[in-house]
RNA sequence: GGGGGUAUAGCUCAGCUGGAUAGAGCACCGGCCUUCUAAGCCGACGGUCGCAGGUUCGAAUCCUGCUACUCCCGCCA
């Protein structure tokens, strides 16, 4: 709609410049925005206040003189100048039920579009270590990530998911040593138990199973276990495996996958970071001080230079971060999205240093990243800090297993980002209104309930013929719903531009607020059969909206609660 | 000390890339509810958008400087 609006401004100022009542340099940037008070109309363009300046007339002037050059269109009703210059345009009835006729039509691909036209984009998050069970900020990062998967996908991108672990660094040794002395039947406050060993409930688990000899099936390996407490590398295998699986499993419950899981031992394998490395030092952005190496991320933004080689040759775990960004730009990935948690931002301006350090025409400011806040967990009005199984954290699987999937996915997703979030455990179980996603699963279900009552009762909807009620629609509730609807596929391809999939967790509580609100003052199943074929039209549309963002969500919509 | 983030109604949060009188849900208050799905519906109250400047036709939104809270600042990941 606001194209079709945009193309009839755009013709009004040509032909003004041809009559040479605008200069002809101009170039304007027609903005129409959807007008919050309706006695402004339905959009609303600011384009006489931009312009008024360069044409030099007073912005209201200018704005007659556009009005009076608009063609006529059959999708407006009139146009108003109001305030200090702004367009007020008032749809016609017929544009309004137009919305109906392309949710029916289109279904599931409503709201869906092109702008990515297939280019490749991928998205990393989650990335946790396999050293225990993921936690609530992994789930956050899940969810996050997930869906903006899923809004890329909805917006034309060919989109790949990627999990990135570290199965070999220093934080596995300390798995590997934990697991070894559970093995000997040490206890976390026995002498002898590994300094920084993991001292959760999962690492007996974990020793039991590898002396058992058990066989682990992991999405990304399989393993079984050499039961030999004296092997440390072969428990190392054993737990990276299983705890992999133990995560995966996490996923699974959550409704996530992922195409791919890179391992970071995989790119000291391949000689990645060996040439990453050589190519840093060709380029002349490093040096070596007090036995170490040094890149001089200065150079490229950051407030000091960091070592990438250690005095005992080791690397630090940045250098395998650009090795591994390296890869992925190798990949053709023009557009990469990582979502993280904030504790890692510091990580941001490295890796874009080490990249542009390698002079490989990366663009600057590449990738992308989400960094999601600090997540808390209540009950009861205080504060929920552990788990039985992890030990000092709370897991995504005690949320899943409490709340369920939809909820916690919903409930994880739903603010900003850069928002810390409480999450509320009575809130997300509530049955009842005050619960988001109870609000707008049940307004789903009713208008499922609805055409089954319309069943029982001997009736019948023939949607085709409905179209041809449509403007038996003529409450405000309705006109407020279809205005709601029509901004649907905008609010969608906004919320993959910025990254924000909050906004569509906002939008359907909007949505589902205001259907309710228009079932219960207007009855559905009246006598006569236009106006029901046509109020039920409605109700399907926005049936049809809701199950369509709830995807983009990952949550599910039911069709009876 | 340096950097990231946040600050909007009593509480939890939105705010469409700078638009018109800043919104929603809870809570509180006042009414209504015997219903196509039932766990309710309608209305009222509630704001110096952290503070101070700046940019312009116009600022919660952009810039600068403060303040508070939070996360990070390792030859850990």
């Amino acid at each position: 709609m606001k194209e079709n609006l945009s193309r009839l401004i755009q013709q009004a100022l040509d032909s003004l410049v041809e009559q040479g009542q605008l200069p002809a340099d101009i170039q304007p940037r027609v903005q129409i925005d959807r007008t919050r008070d309706k006695s402004h109309g339905d959009l609303a363009s600011n384009i006489a206040l931009t312009l008024a300046k360069a044409a030099g007339v007073p912005p209201r002037e200018l704005a007659q003189s556009i009005c009076d050059a608009l063609p006529g269109s059959e999708l407006v009703s009139r146009t108003e100048i109001a305030g200090p210059g702004f367009i007020n345009f008032f749809l016609s009835e017929d544009s309004n039920q137009a919305i109906i006729k392309r949710i029916l039509a289109q279904g599931e691909a409503f709201g869906r579009s092109n702008d990515g036209q297939g280019r490749k984009v991928q998205v990393e998050f989650v990335s946790a270590n396999p050293t225990g069970p993921l936690h609530v900020g992994h789930g956050r990062g899940a969810a996050v990530g997930d869906s903006l998967y899923r809004l890329l996908e909805a917006t034309g991108w060919s989109v790949s998911s990627e999990f990135y672990y570290n199965d070999a660094g220093a934080q596995i040794h300390n798995l590997a040593l934990s697991v070894q002395a559970r093995c000997k039947g040490l206890t976390p406050d026995d002498a002898g138990w590994p300094a920084d060993g993991y001292r959760g409930e999962y690492i007996v688990d974990l020793a039991r199973a590898y002396q058992r000899g058990d066989k682990v099936d992991a999405e990304d390996q399989h393993v079984i276990a050499a039961g030999d407490a004296g092997d440390l590398e072969a428990i190392r295998k054993f737990a990276v495996a299983y705890l992999r699986r133990e995560q995966d499993l996490d996923l699974k419950a959550f409704a996530v996958h992922f195409d791919v899981y890179f391992l970071e031992s995989s790119l000291y394998q391949s000689g990645e970071v060996e040439a990453t490395v050589r190519r840093l030092v060709e380029n002349g952005h490093t040096y070596e001080k007090d036995g170490a190496i040094w890149l001089r991320t200065t150079s490229f933004g950051d407030d000091k230079d960091r070592v990438m080689r250690k005095s005992d040759g080791g690397y630090t775990y940045f250098l395998p971060d650009v090795a591994y960004h390296l890869n992925k730009w190798q990949r053709g990935f023009e557009r990469v999205i990582n979502e993280q948690g904030a504790d890692h931002h510091s990580t941001v301006t490295r890796v874009r240093a080490g990249l542009q350090a390698l002079e490989q025409d990366i663009p600057d400011g590449w990738p992308d990243y989400v960094l999601h806040q600090m997540v808390t967990v209540m009950r009861d009005g205080e504060e929920v800090k552990l788990s039985k199984r992890a030990g000092s954290y709370v897991t995504l699987r005690d949320l899943i297993d409490e709340v369920g999937c939809d909820a916690t996915r919903y409930f994880l997703v739903a603010r900003a980002p850069s928002s810390q979030l409480t999450f509320d455990i009575d809130l997300a179980l509530s049955q009842s209104n005050d619960n988001p996603v109870y609000y707008i699963q049940y307004a789903h279900a009713r208008v499922c309930s609805v055409m089954r009552k319309l069943a029982e009762q001997g009736w019948n909807w023939d949607s085709s013929a409905a179209l041809e009620h449509l403007g038996l629609l003529g409450e405000e509730h309705e006109r407020s719903l279809l205005r709601r609807l029509d901004h649907y596929p905008e609010l969608v391809a906004n919320a993959a531009a910025n990254c924000e999939p909050h906004s569509v967790a906002t939008y359907l509580r909007e949505l589902a607020g205001e259907f309710h609100t228009w079932y219960n003052a207007h009855k559905m199943l009246v006598e006569e059969q236009p106006l029901r074929d046509a109020r039920l039209a409605l109700s399907e549309a926005v049936r049809q909206v809701i199950a369509n963002g709830l995807q983009l969500l990952g949550v599910s919509a039911p069709e009876s609660m």
